[in-house]
DNA sequence: GATCACCAG
DNA sequence: TAAACCCTGGTGATCA
């Protein structure tokens, strides 16, 4: 049966032009949108001989930007922007792209593409032809009937009446019309009816039929804004009905027959690949050319035995006996997927809602506990009674031969934690994720479901609403959380078989069983202890900084003549560069002048007359940053329950296999200038206990030094040398303050993959006196360039690094055409083996730790935070010297014995009644 | 949501 | 040839 695709060609130069960097080709001619264009007609033929591939084919555009719209409603699209500058010279080049794969290129005066493809569309459709709509623009999928559907090469997926009803709550195809004239589209300036959006939209045409009924309906409903509105622009409607109906009523420019393909001729594609200098598509063409013309949809791609996941087979389980049969299940066959539902992303504070378990793919049930809502005439869904539901959780998560399987089970050990139940053993989806493909993409469970399973989750908004509408998890209708929650488990146990086989495969199991997997009760543990803050303290500071902001807000204002607002980094640059004329203002690609610190404190440092007003700029962007960022936001953080502050790690969240921390972010409290660093002396300690820190002392330093073999660094550090002053004689002859401090930042900077200008940019000195410097730290410390190099090398081949516990970090970007993304790509790729490795040994260390204290009879020293290179503890006075030999011992020995170091590893430790005194 | 600025290791 | 601007993070304010 012939198929037609119709090519929305408009629609997706404009795609292809925000998607793709501004390429030029070698004739300075802009062309990333005919770049993305031609790869996307290369997609299509290279779909021409499968099975549901095309017959007949043609590319549609628009012609000139007035058509008969204009004529209904002079307003119509009226405050769309011009195209960008560069984007105008690649309209005719889309003509060219198309006629060089010998396709017909239609357009018509008066009227958009969207009234062609449709006249088209049902042209072929009335012969009984198969059409596909290449685009997804949903004015079209108004078209969408049995025979036709659209396709969205973008994102590679095919969209029917099941996605217009997801997309558009509930509502056909052939409602769509109804819908979007009601809702209007302020991108093309339909007015619609105001208040009136999507959701509101389909509801209504879902309870009259069609916009007509809703129109005629309206006086009869109840009294409110909705009314009020249907009735007054009742006329905007039906001009909005006839501003979005795709008119197909004018004769086919060209016949079907003669959109027939008759095959793609070579030369003219050449041509125009090697005009623009497409070097990645003439590959393409050379091994087609080549290649037998077979049905590529012949070729089998490995098939996952799993089926599709199935929502209709879930269980909503609502009684003992039930619930007994899942658990039996589950210890019979050693492991089970868990997931837990609960009233709130914040772990230690959450509601627990409900419990999903799935035991093999599309075998999965949602257990409720909590649900009802909190109206209490509501009724509240039958449900196990929670204590007994809860007694048989806890033996089957605490059942030694049951494998626990979680999607980021940290949360759910965190919130069954705080019910008396603990996890394990267990396995995390997301951390095997990680441990694999760190670099490559995100961990959450619909990016993971969506790349690995091809399926789609179902949305938690789509489940709770969002906005005032939105629901907690408990009041959701059983059907629909079981749906949900029963999905997550059964998605999670989809995800671990095959991050299961592949991490012995691609040799990852070492960092994820040695390192991360462990890591997780840990971290859930310590999140839960949270550390105690006094408010008092914050209270306090916030006041007195609050006094100085105003007091330096007015000086600002009087230096400057006027006030303004100092946070606006626009109109401080214009004060400072327009009105007071000081000199050197730089202009960032935003038009706007640089005021960051290190240009303030240029202007400060050169004297000159606007030097006063930029130390007062300089000391209230210190003081509302600790105010804003710290005093006032952690009083607010602190749990009114325990008085302390419970943060959130990630496990996932840094790509060098770094934690990273968020509500509220504890890795990053002020310690560097003495104002701020008065905060932590809000971390205390309880009555009776002490705060102890532990620093690793300069350990991306001593790593480097055995990484990339430094015999003088070695050596240093085994003697214990002041590693900075080593470098300042080798590299300037003496060490004085300044030479010291210069080494440190040249130190740092190798760590953090060089490059001259940054160095340059440092340290105030010209590039080329960089250069130098640098080429004299290879000279002395050889090895380090050869490290550098093989590291490289390393990544180019492979794309990913290593650190010396085997955790890969992968840079797909090493290999952009963009210099600058490149380039950035080799300088994080030099630093991710150290900085990784680094966060390697502490995460050890943070394993070991707490069966180490219980062993040497310390079990009332608490782990509480960690800070990338130090661990704080909150412990009794008493048992401060024993825990300290026991916890420097754990930390440097961490690596151990899976790594030897040729360094040795050192920890600083102190102690006082607060963070701030234990510095 | 993008941008700027700035806190930490 | 021009541009490059040191790595890893998170948060708050402003502005379009």
């Amino acid at each position: 049966m012939p198929h037609l695709y119709l090519v929305d060609g408009s629609g997706y130069i404009f795609r292809a032009y925000h998607r793709l960097p501004p390429l030029t080709n070698k004739h300075g001619e802009p062309v990333g949108a005919v770049y993305g264009y031609t790869t996307m007609l290369w997609k299509l033929a290279d779909e021409l001989h499968a099975a549901e591939g095309p017959t007949h084919m043609a590319v549609i555009l628009d012609k000139s930007s007035k058509t008969f719209r204009n004529d209904l409603y002079d307003q119509y699209k009226a405050h769309r922007p011009p195209p960008p500058e560069d984007l105008v010279p690649q309209f005719p080049m889309i003509r060219d792209a198309t006629r060089a794969f010998s396709l017909p290129c239609i357009e018509t005066e008066g009227l958009e593409a969207d009234d062609i493809i449709a006249c088209y569309a049902k042209a072929a459709l009335a012969q009984g032809w198969q059409v596909t709509i290449v685009s997804s623009d949903k004015d079209l999928m108004q078209l969408i009937e049995p025979g036709l559907d659209l396709y969205d090469t973008m994102n590679n997926r095919r969209l029917g009446p099941e996605h217009v009803a997801e997309k558009f709550h509930g509502i056909a195809p052939s409602q769509l019309g109804d819908v979007l004239a009601l809702m209007g589209d302020s991108v093309d300036n339909v007015p619609g009816v105001p208040g009136v959006g999507p959701k509101t939209a389909a509801k209504l045409i879902l309870e009259h039929g069609d916009l007509a009924g809703v129109l005629a309906a309206a006086e009869g409903m109840k009294k409110g804004k909705l009314r009020d509105n249907l009735i007054e622009h009742a006329d905007m409607a039906r001009l909005s009905r006839e501003l979005v109906s795709l008119r197909c009523d004018v004769a086919l420019p060209e016949p079907l027959e003669d959109l027939e393909l008759k095959g793609i001729p070579d030369a003219p594609l050449r041509a125009f690949l090697e005009h623009h200098g497409f070097r990645s598509l003439l590959t393409k063409l050379g091994q087609v050319a080549d290649a037998p013309v077979e049905n590529p949809a012949s070729v089998d791609l490995p098939e996952d035995d799993d089926p599709p996941c199935n929502h209709d087979g879930y269980e909503t389980v609502q009684d003992v006996d039930a619930l007994d049969r899942w658990i039996a299940v589950a210890r019979h066959q050693g492991w089970i997927a868990v997931d837990t539902e609960t009233s709130s992303t914040d772990a230690t504070q959450a509601e627990l809602v409900g419990v999903s378990l799935a035991l093999a793919p599309n075998l999965a049930c949602y257990i409720p506990l909590g649900h009802g809502g909190n109206d209490l005439l509501a009724e509240v869904p039958v449900q196990i009674d929670r204590e007994v539901a809860l007694a048989k959780l806890k033996d089957l998560m605490e059942d030694p031969s049951v494998l626990k399987i979680g999607h980021n089970l940290k949360f759910d050990m965190i919130v069954l934690g705080e019910r008396g139940i603990s996890v394990a053993p267990h396995d995390d989806t997301i951390v095997m994720s990680f441990d694999l493909d760190a670099g490559l993409h995100g961990h959450g469970m619909d990016e993971l479901a969506a790349t690995h399973l091809s399926h789609a989750c179902i949305a938690f908004k789509d489940v709770v609403g969002t906005g005032k509408t939105q629901r907690g998890f408990h009041e959701v209708d059983l059907n629909a959380a079981t749906r949900y929650a029963a999905e997550d488990a059964d998605v999670t146990l989809r995800l671990w078989k095959r991050f299961k086989a592949r991490l012995p495969a691609e040799g990852s199991t070492r960092v994820y069983e040695m390192v991360d997997r462990p890591l997780a009760p840990v971290i859930a543990r310590m999140e839960r202890r949270g550390i105690k803050v006094d408010r008092e303290v914050l209270a306090r500071l916030s006041d007195e900084f609050a006094g100085r902001i105003a007091e330096r807000e007015g000086e600002v204002h009087a230096l400057a003549g006027q006030p303004f607002t100092i946070g606006s980094p626009k109109q401080l640059g214009d004060i400072l560069f327009e009105k007071l004329g000081l000199k050197g203002g730089r202009k960032g690609k935003s038009g706007v002048y640089s005021t960051d610190v290190t240009e303030l404190e240029r202007l400060a440092r050169d004297g000159g007359p606007g030097a006063e007003i930029v130390r007062k700029v300089l000391d209230w962007r210190q003081l509302t940053k600790l105010k804003n960022t710290y005093t006032d936001a952690l009083q607010a953080q602190i749990n009114p329950k325990t008085g302390r502050v419970h943060t959130s790690y990630s496990l996932t969240g840094a790509q060098t296999g770094r934690l990273s921390s968020t509500e509220p972010n504890l890795q990053n409290i002020p310690i560097r200038t003495e104002v701020g660093r008065q905060i932590r002396d809000a971390f205390v300690a309880e009555p009776g206990n002490v705060i102890l820190a532990a620093d690793y002392s300069q350990i991306e330093l001593r790593l480097a030094a055995h990484m990339a073999d430094v015999p003088a660094l070695r050596d240093a550090f085994a003697n214990g040398d002041d590693i900075h002053s080593l470098t300042a004689t080798e590299l300037f002859g003496e060490v004085n303050r300044d030479t010291r401090a210069r080494a440190k930042t040249i130190n740092f900077a190798i760590l953090y993959g060089i490059s001259r200008w940054g160095l340059a940019g440092r340290l105030e000195v010209s590039a080329d006196e960089a250069q130098a410097m640098i080429d004299r730290y290879f000279e002395r410390f050889p090895g380090i360039n050869r490290y550098m190099a093989e590291t490289l090398t390393q990544v180019r081949d492979h794309g990913f690094t290593q650190t010396l516990f085997g955790r890969k970090t992968h840079f797909p970007r090493i290999k952009s055409r963009n210099q600058g993304e490149r380039q950035g790509a080799e300088r994080a790729a030099i630093n991710a083996p150290i900085q990784g490795t680094s966060a390697d040994i502490i995460k050890r260390a943070m394993v070991r730790m707490e069966p180490a204290l219980e062993a040497a009879g310390l079990p009332q020293v608490r782990m509480l935070l960690q800070v990338h290179d130090e661990l704080v503890f909150e412990l009794p006075e008493g048992d401060v010297d024993a825990a300290s030999a026991v916890i420097r011992d754990v930390m440097e020995r961490a690596a151990e014995p899976a790594v030897m170091l040729s360094v040795p590893l050192g920890v600083e430790i102190g102690t006082g009644a607060s963070w701030g005194a234990a510095h």
